[in-house]
DNA sequence: CCGTATCCATTCCGATACTG
DNA sequence: CAGTATCGGAATGGATACGG
């Protein structure tokens, strides 16, 4: 049977995805990383209809994500703001143009470079790790449930139909 | 003036966004990581209309995220696989649950752990750092364009419609 | 097993106009 | 400044039936 709504799937994944999974709310979460608050700057600087700019922010705004902050001395505007829930979507944000630099570019070298602000250094491409600093890889890695039901990721060899948690 | 397509956007998660923000293809991703491979078993498990499900594979294909092969001795059988595009999602596979786990999760302990089947070493969960370890919050990043020109994300006290990359 | 084809309802999106 | 109201066309989604 085919399903509507992701919300009786029980899988952390497919809950992201319903809070995330629009092309609209990436790019305006990129902006609110970089400072970006205002509507009109969302507006002009994304080239998004006002309509639907007003629907994203409230559901980034339902999803605790961004909050909205009426600014002091202007009874009229109002400022977007990310949350602590927004703010942990960090990695995600430095993930992307990563990914994006390796795989999508059309040429020349990395557009970009990112720095830490207090040490210089540039950040690392995002890995997976344990505690001892070692790289887990997608064919290495295994999921154990709640439950006690384990299984591996395991793409090249694995048999297929392989779950690791629910959806 | 108001936009249509992501095309034009210079920008690194914009073209990501394309090509992923949907939310089928994330949990066929996910199911893909777990070692699904066949259509009837993305259909079945994920609940999505065969002709949905179709679409959304094709646009994987195309993108390079996933390739479709044809499995030996049966004329009909058809399997999809990880391409190393596909592959390199996997810090994303790894980061969306935990940050689920830490924001969206109705009740009780976590409801999973992803360890090393090499080691057992639970992984860390995803955090942006520099060569020599050092933890790099979204308050504290610098962003460098090839161009040379500067920002840092300042989410708290920086001045509205500033911009890192272009978008 | 792996899809296509078709249909229909719903949603979405951009454009435009307007407002406190 | 920050939206709301409305509209029409396009795209999407689910259901269903069917095919090699």
């Amino acid at each position: 049977m085919t399903r509507s709504s992701f919300a009786d799937m029980d899988c952390p994944i497919a809950q992201a995805a319903e809070q995330l999974a629009d092309k609209w709310k990436f790019v305006i979460i990129r902006n609110a990383f970089n400072g970006m608050r205002r509507f009109d700057d969302f507006a002009e600087q994304l080239g998004v209809a006002s309509n639907v700019l007003t629907a994203r922010l409230s559901e980034l705004v339902a999803a605790d994500i961004l909050t909205r902050v009426p600014v002091d001395g202007d009874g009229r505007a109002v400022e977007y703001r990310l949350t602590a829930k927004g703010h942990d979507l960090f990695p995600m944000v430095i993930f992307l143009p990563q990914w994006s630099d390796r795989w999508l570019k059309k040429r020349g070298g990395p557009r970009f470079e990112i720095t830490s602000a207090d040490t210089g250094e540039l950040v690392q491409p995002m890995q997976v790790t344990t505690a001892s600093g070692v790289v887990v890889t997608s064919k290495r890695a295994q999921i154990r449930e709640g439950r006690g039901r384990s299984s591996v990721y395991r793409d090249i060899k694995g048999p297929s139909g392989q779950t690791a948690y629910g959806g």
